[in-house]
DNA sequence: CTTATACCTCTAATTATTAGAGGTCTTTGC
DNA sequence: GCAAAGACCTCTAATAATTAGAGGTATAAG
């Protein structure tokens, strides 16, 4: 299994539905999780639209915008027209943002790829399943309980189902 | 009659109809018609998003953004996105675009409005209703001749059928 | 515990830009 | 003169970001 993206969307899912982004994360550095969930994004991603971000981090365009106009307020990100195709936005961090998101503790995400990466193939595809599971779970109305998870499943079964 | 900005539109679309705008003004200050007609917009209405010269010259928002990249590009005109509604976006004259603007011949417009507004009332009602019909018959492509103009008609009928 | 404040989040509407296609006019080469 | 090329003009449809408006949650203050 190549991109551990995936795995790592599904943590996010799991974050925000089971409010941790907002209960554990907000006293740290002075940012809510949705603001450090962006502010990583654009860190990682490097000169990324605001489009993007909001494919990454799994929120509306209007959402991350909003969340932008609150960073840039605080002088943390800042934003950048695309000169190639005016209808862009680039976002980028600011010194202060950076230096901010350095201190700023990661417990989930922090060494994570690596160590990811270390695992068995069939062992990481059954963790992701797993997340996916429990992911889905939680933004499901109705939780189906039946279909038990198996190592032939998982294996077989690559997609799953999009947000509602 | 208070505005008689709709003669004018009522004017312009007549010189577009009859391909006055490119025959007759391409030569002069190396403008062709329409830049003319959107860089006269910009100066006589101020501060102008790009909607709004897209409503006064009756063209569409598209055709308006490339004819102003060609004035921007030759330092005529220059934009500035509006801080309060970031959407927006304002045109400018340069000093340069002014320059030409101010040496480039106006015969249609040249105190016009200054004449048009000392005559009587019926007058300037009789002359937009007539610019309106003849503009309407450029663009229809059915060109019903029958129902000819009567002073009593004129003043009844304030509307006219917007282009199809 | 209630109220106020500050976030988060969404959908729908708005504004400008770009893509793509088709047209006209002017210039250039023969 | 005439054909071809290049530069405009113009449109509709698609795309990108923002805003408006509404509803929800969490934190702070009384």
């Amino acid at each position: 299994m190549k991109n551990y993206e995936q795995v790592l969307v599904a943590l996010r899912r799991v974050i925000r539905a089971t409010d941790l982004h907002s209960k554990r994360l907000s006293k740290h550095a002075g940012l809510t999780g949705p603001q450090l969930l962006i502010m990583r994004t654009i860190r990682d991603l490097g000169e990324v639209t605001i489009g993007t971000i909001a494919e990454n981090v799994s929120l509306s365009q209007a959402t991350v915008t909003t969340i932008l106009d609150r960073l840039e307020l605080r002088k943390l990100v800042y934003r950048v027209r695309s000169t190639k195709d005016k209808r862009k936005v680039h976002a980028h961090l600011t010194e202060d943002g950076a230096d901010l998101l350095a201190r700023a503790p990661n417990p989930l995400q922090e060494d994570f790829i690596e160590k990811f990466q270390n695992l068995a193939e069939w062992e990481q595809t059954m963790i992701l399943a797993s997340l996916q599971r429990v992911a889905n779970m939680m933004n499901a109305d109705d939780i189906d309980a039946s279909p038990l998870l198996t190592v032939g499943s998982v294996l077989k079964d690559d997609g799953w189902k999009e947000k509602s």
